[in-house]
DNA sequence: CGAATGTCAGGTCGACTGACATAG
DNA sequence: CCTATGTCAGTCAACCTGACATTC
């Protein structure tokens, strides 16, 4: 019997006995929809800056709120909300969060009594610093494979589609 | 009392009386992380394209099975997951829809009587040529600010993130 | 009164984990 | 015996909907 044959590929020399569990091999189909490949770079995205956030023990809108809050100062949580594109509702849960961490707190806006004016706490102010260094190493883990011009293009790209597609 | 304020922006004018609920206005320190911007791009993508195979009463990783399938040929559930990054929980769930559907079969692989050997039925056939059609409109809108040029590059820095991230 | 704001309950979808029976 | 595969139950985060009390 003739042992297994050894073929190569663009990617790599696998073993053609049997053709399964050949590894992570999507159809080029996919590979060409912008619509798959966003999805597939924001779920590595994800994953890292996931992993990154919770080294200081919040997630991904808690890091978004902070930020938020940082550049534009206090806010009512409808117009944090409507910043950021984030559902009144959920925005209320974060906040509790970032609050019982004592990164943020709510007091009451005395000129229209039904708003929270919510502001960073110095501890937030903290917080954030520590987080925006883990942010950026996320950056770079991801764009690894990307030269500098190339990163610089991609963020024009992507913020072109982002700016055209309101809310 | 003087009136309220014009003040003009980068992107729009607006008023000043109270600068509330000024619409969506992401922070710009965002606005420049990749991480960042391809999680609001995927949150876009993912709206067209989801609205786009809803019309064939399918949802965005059916398509993806789909097209994997017609691309690949037969396979293992194990194979298939494993091509496209899917849990084997995931999938399995998938596919149960998708059979229901009349849009793949299952078939005992009789050589290795584990697996099921998934196959694309002529109507999973005709249903995924219906949905390529429907992706495709859902392209379009998503790049509708990017010329022809810039999106192939899009898609080639997007291509190289994803492969140098293996799974 | 109607509209805006914050709050709460719930629901869906995608990503993931662990357990388990069957077959190799 | 140990591993691989398919299946099932359940968790979690992100996104979204609807209802409700308070305040404007």
């Amino acid at each position: 019997l003739a042992g297994p044959r050894i073929v190569a590929t663009d990617k790599e020399v696998l073993v053609d006995a049997e053709k399964d569990h050949a590894g992570y091999d999507p159809p080029h189909r996919l590979q060409q929809l912008p619509s798959w490949l966003a999805s597939e770079v924001a779920r590595r995205a994800h994953r890292l800056v996931a992993d990154a956030v919770a080294e200081e023990g919040v997630r991904r809108p808690h890091f978004t709120v902070l930020t938020a809050l940082s550049e534009g100062g206090a806010a009512s949580q409808m117009a944090l909300g409507t910043r950021l594109a984030i559902d009144r509702s959920d925005l209320n849960a974060i906040l509790n969060e970032l609050e019982a961490a004592g990164l943020v707190e709510r007091v009451r806006d005395e000129t229209d009594r039904r708003r929270n004016l919510v502001r960073l706490t110095p501890g937030g102010v903290v917080a954030l610093r520590r987080l925006d260094a883990r942010i950026d190493g996320a950056q770079d883990a991801l764009l690894t494979p990307l030269s500098a011009t190339e990163r610089r293009e991609l963020v024009r790209l992507l913020k072109r589609v982002v700016e055209h597609h309101p809310v």
